[in-house]
DNA sequence: CGGTAATCTAGAACAAGTTTCAGAACTGAA
DNA sequence: TTCAGTTCTGAAACTTGTTCTAGATTACCG
């Protein structure tokens, strides 16, 4: 279970770099995510099924192991489609609190009321997520990245002019503290949202969760003193 | 995959409670998570077969499976069971520390050394307890007890007198603002490892995050003026 | 001791992820 | 257009978690 022999020498289409995708193989790669999406989005993690996800793709079940080496990689690779969306959206109504903490805290209760209306969709990302072994390093890390862009650009102060493109934020970067607050942040919200999955906590209390842990951004907004522990205890 | 017909109606062994064990079902118990033990500690999640478990345990796999309903209970229990023994080696030697957040923090970096020193088997542990699905809850819940146990433990001040007998801690209940940093910090724990154990996160950085988390502690400790936003924004 | 119900064993059988392979279809270059 | 190399298809095979069944063992009760 979990090898990869094919892969790696030949660089298969799942990275989005490598060989350029024609139209027909961009095509099937869409049309794989997008079943893959729905599957997940009725039954969980547990409703996709690789054969299922081939035959419904209208591809063979070697072509999709070719572009998606595995359940977790094709899962992972759904997330990052969804979270796109989601960052797009989010980015569109940025949020309307003043402190840093309280904008991430309330751009994060966002995502998850979006959440919350496709639960088998996340359930089967999120888990496919956690699961994920170290031959899908790549790709989580590539969702870490967006979950850490989300976060940093709620946290990011609202702008008085409208900034015209390219990527935002570039105006005040992140201390270490800060940074570190965010990896925290992330780490509560993951698990958060796998407590919440199992049954095993309320959705009030993954908000509470949130906001607690969102805490830690006003607290180590530059400017603050550090009164306790220094990061080398 | 995953169903449960037969338990729930005839109290399975699994339950510490129910039936009461006889003298060579507790054995068989214990070779079981013995062997699961041990073959985690050689290759991780994967290296835990349920066939070589029921076999090398001197047991049918039937039998396996009455006592464990699916691989993730029993790496679930597995897990509870290292818990406990980390849980008492832990308690014979408190934190040196002061303060209540830098004692959760020093604590915690000693089970992550421990930790450290077999790698596959956290892997195998943590891995079953993040993709565990609601048929586990109970026995996740009890997992997530005994982690709970172990921080309020470190965070309790150190007593003058030696205590007799009985659990520790009556003295000072902590405050809810205390419990949700708590629930934050076991977030931060588990989704820490997690990364580290794919290899996303280095040694250093779990640390780091540990301590940054941990300061939610002193944050919430009583007596503090809470100055942002209160629990509902 | 005999009987009955629960438990255990051995092994087949099934389900879903993954691999493999021979041949068809497609792509790009000469 | 034709050729060579890659990609895709269809189907079987393999792996490992899980379930099922028939018979042997065991535990308990009178």
């Amino acid at each position: 279970m979990g090898h990869m022999t094919t892969e790696s020498k030949a660089a298969g289409p799942a990275l989005p770099a490598s060989p350029p995708l024609t139209e027909r193989q961009e095509a099937r790669r869409r049309r794989i995510l997008h079943t893959s999406a729905k599957l997940a989005s009725r039954g969980g993690f547990d409703a996709v099924q690789m054969r299922e996800v081939a035959e419904s793709s209208g591809v063979a079940l070697g072509t999709l192991y070719r572009y998606f080496p595995s359940k977790v990689h094709l899962l992972v690779a759904t997330m990052q489609d969804q979270l796109q969306h989601m960052h797009e959206t989010l980015r569109k109504r940025p949020p309307s609190e003043e402190d840093p903490g309280a904008r991430v805290a309330q751009t994060l209760m966002r995502a998850f009321r979006a959440l919350q209306r496709e639960p088998h969709l996340a359930d089967a990302m999120v888990r496919a997520l956690t699961f994920a072994d170290r031959s899908v390093s790549p790709e989580v890390d590539t969702v870490s990245r967006l979950t850490t862009a989300i976060i940093l650009d709620a946290m990011a102060p609202p702008v008085a002019h409208p900034p015209s493109k390219g990527p935002a934020r570039p105006a005040v970067p992140p201390t270490p503290e800060q940074l570190s607050a965010v990896r925290v942040i992330e780490h509560t919200w993951h698990s958060a949202l796998i407590t919440w999955l199992s049954g095993r906590a309320s959705i009030a209390q993954v908000k509470i969760d949130i906001e607690t842990v969102c805490r830690l951004i006003d607290l180590t907004a530059p400017g603050r003193t550090q009164d306790r522990h220094p990061p080398s205890a």
